[in-house]
Formats: C-alpha cells, sequence, structure tokens
RNA sequence: GGAGAGAUGCUCGAGUGGUUGAAGAGGCACGCCUGGAAAGCGUGUAUACGCCAAAAGCGUAUCGGGGGUUCGAAUCCCCCUCUCUCCGCCA
C-alpha cells in the first residue's frame, strides 16, 4: 500500500499517477485518506495527553497510599477514572479511524514510473524488443494440445479424472522435459547469483495478506479451510514473506532469491480456446526470481532481472518480444512491469511467459520489509519479482515451434538436462 | 487425536502489582588503550505512532495476540494463536 507520507506531501502528483493506472475515483479515495489520517493523529493527540495524565496521577497515589494519606489518594482516584471515561472514547475514535484508513488504503493501487507508458489496455502496451523471429516457423504446425497426444506428452483428460480441468498429467519424456525445464531454470538463476530457495507451498493467512493476495484476491487462491491455509498461486507469496516485519542492514540489498515451486491458481472465469490445453492451468510449474534492494539501487536491479529472463528465451531458442505494460494493464501492485511472450506459430498467438515488475516500496509498506542505512535510519526496500519462468507456456511454445517430421526437436541448451535430442 | 510445559529486547536470561522500555550476561557499534591485535576500560545498542517547519526534544503504545480486574499489570483473571516434550497415528 501507499505511504500516508507520500499521499500527504504530494497528494497532486500521487492522484495525476492513480489517474495513469486508471483508478476510478482517485481524488475522493485520497481525500478520505488524508481526512481519516487526521482524524486519527487528533484522536492522538488528545488521548496521548490524557494517558500521560492519568500516569502522572497514578504515581501520586502510589506515594500518597505510602504516606497513608488515604483520603487524599481516594480524591485523585476519582480524577483518574473520570479521564479513564473520555479515554474511551479517544480510543475508539482513534482505532476505527485507523482501520477504515487502512481499508481505505488496500483499495489504492501502486503508482506507476514516470517511464510507465499511457494507455488503458492491453493494446497500448508498448513492444520494446523483439527476438529470435529468424528461425524458421512450419506452415502446417499443430497446437501443442495434439503433439501432446501425438507424443504422448501430457494426458489432460487423465488429469480430468484424477483431479478435474487444469491439472494435466506429464507423462514419459513430457514428464522429463517438466523436470528438465525446472533444473535448467535454477541453474540458469543461481549463475546469476539467486539463492534457492525451497519454501512451503502452503501459507497462512498473514502471509496471505503481506504480499496482497488477501483480502481483494482471496478467490484466487485455494483455501484449505480446516486449517485456514492457503496454497501458493506463486513462489512469490512464501519467499518475500521471508522478510515480512524484518529489518535489514543495507550491507545484505540487494537479496536476490530463486524459488521452484507448483503454483496453484482457481482463475475462476475464463474458458474457451485461449485456455486450452497448457495456455492455462489451476497447477503449474514456475520457478520465480525475487529480490529485495534499497531505493536507490531497484531500477538496476530489474534491469538486470530482464536481461536473466530475455537470456532464457535465448537459450531456449524461442521467438519472443518483451512489452512494457501500459499504465491501465499493469498489475494493482506495479509500480513497472515489463511481459515476455513467446510466439506460437501453431496457435497464431503470443504466450505470456514472464512478468518482472518493480513494486517499488509499495508491497514493503505492508509486509512492514525495512533496511537500516549506514546513517542507521530504517527505510522501507523495494521488492521486485518475476518469473524465470513459468513452464506451461514454454513447453506449448517449445512443442509447436519445434516440430518437424521426424519429431520435436529439444533446444541445445535443454539437451543435457534432458538426456534426449528429440521427442519421438 | 490425548497429556503436559512454555512464549520477555539481536541472543541468552531475571523479573508474581507501583519511575520496568524492562536487571544481568553475551553479541554488535563507536571511543580510549596498543607498533598492530587480543585483553581491559568507557559509551551506546528496539519499533511504531503523535506533538514540532525540521533537528533536538518531549509524549503514547508495545514483554506471543485479544479482552478483563485495578488509581496502577511483563506480573492477577478469561479467550485465542504458536512452539516444545511425551503418548498415539503416519511416513
Amino acid at each position: 500500500m501507499l505511504t500516508i507520507k507520500v499521499i500527504s506531501e504530494q497528494t497532486e502528483q500521487v492522484i495525476k499517477g492513480l489517474e495513469k493506472k486508471h483508478f476510478n475515483g482517485a481524488r475522493e479515495a485520497i481525500e478520505k485518506v488524508l481526512e481519516l489520517d487526521k482524524k486519527r493523529r487528533a484522536a492522538q493527540t488528545q488521548l496521548d495527553a490524557n494517558l500521560s495524565e492519568a500516569k502522572k496521577l497514578a504515581a501520586a497515589i502510589g506515594g500518597l497510599m505510602k504516606e497513608g494519606k488515604k483520603d487524599e489518594a481516594e480524591a485523585v482516584k476519582a480524577q483518574v477514572a473520570e479521564l479513564k471515561e473520555t479515554n474511551k472514547d479517544l480510543q475508539e475514535a482513534m482505532d476505527s479511524a485507523a482501520i477504515d484508513l487502512q481499508n481505505v488504503l488496500y483499495t489504492i493501487p501502486n503508482l506507476p514510473y514516470d517511464e510507465v507508458p499511457e494507455g488503458k489496455t492491453a493494446e497500448e502496451n508498448v513492444v520494446v524488443k523483439t527476438g529470435g523471429m529468424e528461425t524458421p516457423l512450419p506452415k502446417d504446425a499443430l497446437p501443442h494440445w495434439e503433439l501432446a497426444k501425438k507424443y504422448d506428452l501430457i494426458d489432460f483428460d487423465l488429469g480430468v479424472k484424477i483431479t478435474g480441468a487444469g491439472f494435466p498429467v506429464y507423462k514419459g519424456k513430457g514428464a522429463q522435459l517438466q523436470r528438465a525445464l525446472i533444473n535448467f531454470f535454477l541453474d540458469e538463476a543461481r549463475k546469476s547469483g539467486y539463492t534457492e530457495i525451497m519454501p512451503p507451498t502452503v501459507v497462512n493467512e498473514a502471509s496471505g495478506y503481506g504480499t496482497g493476495q488477501l483480502p481483494d484476491k482471496e478467490g484466487q487462491m485455494y483455501h484449505c479451510q480446516l486449517d485456514n491455509l492457503y496454497l501458493i498461486p506463486t513462489a512469490e507469496v512464501p519467499v518475500t514473506n521471508i522478510y515480512r516485519d524484518v529489518i535489514l542492514d543495507e550491507k545484505q540489498l540487494p537479496i536476490k532469491n530463486c524459488a521452484y515451486t507448483q503454483c496453484f491458481r482457481r482463475e475462476a472465469g475464463s474458458y474457451g480456446k485461449d485456455v486450452r490445453g497448457l495456455n492455462r492451468l489451476h497447477e503449474f510449474s514456475k520457478v520465480e526470481i525475487v529480490r529485495i534492494d534499497t531505493p536507490e539501487h531497484s531500477k538496476e536491479s530489474h534491469k538486470e532481472m530482464l536481461a536473466h529472463v530475455e537470456g532464457l528465451l535465448q537459450k531456449l531458442e524461442l521467438p519472443y518480444r518483451i512489452l512494457h505494460l501500459c499504465g491501465g494493464d499493469m498489475s494493482f501492485t506495479a509500480a513497472t512491469c515489463f511481459d515476455f511472450e513467446v510466439y506460437s506459430e501453431a496457435q497464431q498467438r503470443w504466450l505470456e511467459v514472464s512478468s518482472v515488475s518493480n513494486f517499488d516500496n509499495y508491497q514493503a509498506n505492508r509486509l512492514k520489509c525495512r533496511y537500516r542505512t549506514a546513517e542507521k535510519k530504517t527505510e522501507l526496500c523495494h521488492t521486485l519479482n518475476g518469473s524465470a519462468l513459468a513452464l506451461p507456456r514454454i513447453v506449448a511454445a517449445l512443442l509447436e515451434n519445434n516440430q518437424t517430421p521426424e519429431g520435436i526437436r529439444i533446444p541445445k541448451a535443454l539437451v543435457p538436462y534432458c538426456g534426449f535430442e528429440v521427442i519421438d
């Protein structure tokens, strides 16, 4: 969430930024925040003064009792009782203002950076780079769901039997390919200096709030009601929550973690050909990279992450493009975000395989993830993350783009991980 | 699932109603000492919010979380959560 500081000190810029993100009712929300903040502070100022007074009186009673001046003590007691009565109301006013304030803040998205393109929908995202397109692509290419069947790599129907739609069963070389990609991505991340983390795939409520899945996006996570735990939609949740309520030392930054986990998404709503095959699943594998950084260095970190992801796509020899998302298409919490898409010839469409975002201090503010500067001041960190990468659509593109009459060719970089050069 | 024990600051650990934000020790930081280091000595060492233009300063809250008793609670009472130990179950 946004800090009160930025809202009160740069009110007009904040409203402008929210409008760039196409957040409706920006001015009203911001005014509400300022009003509630004022209310809260007024109550606290008065309450603090009263409590201070009451404390002094209580100490005086202790003295009077010792000296045996019982009557005087009784008189002071009555005074304190009176203060206590007004304090109750003040406390209530302060608490309710604070809760209301937080609830409004939760509804306000992050501010986009200046360099974020203007625009409302995905059509207005800006293509900043295209690569790998020189590979000749097959004319009568089959979509991956047909290839998966032809070579017996993925059984979607079997997944339906065991669990339901969106839970495919990978078989034989299909399963091996999954494992190969996970290991490849983890090794590449390690070579780029990331520390591998293997976190739990189930998290508690506090972690859900920490990274912003809760309270508003509740329906997107699978929920184990008996234990009140949630299946993670991405490794970002457990890995970032490592730093919840933590004060880091500046010397530790940037922290660079990576993690492979299974990811679970309920994704209620969309059906049809856009979600066929591997295009959208309820369970999938992903390697995530997460960074915690200083405000001064986070943009540099973001660039490094983008370069890392681009390198992966190049090594996999996939046609890709990089999009700078426009204000209206960015996620709620991002300050700036680049999407990586790979081209699927058979489906004649671009498939999103990675999102690399800088959240500025928006996520850190909710997480209470801070660091101590060299001058011993505590400041909010910046958090960043990106997929590096999500498997299903990579698999879809690999199958579709590398199909030949002799079978599906495995890119060189993956061969040592797969143990085979072709799927036939 | 059954029985018990516990939760205090960066860490260990004292503390059963009255200047306890919290003894003591360790750690860490800085200073002195030293040719340099160790030892020794000294000083400092939480967070959030509020008041203030700001710094200094001051105030308030915080001893797992919430509520209660009391003029006054780390300390007494109630509820919750979590951790540990033993038994059971499972791998």
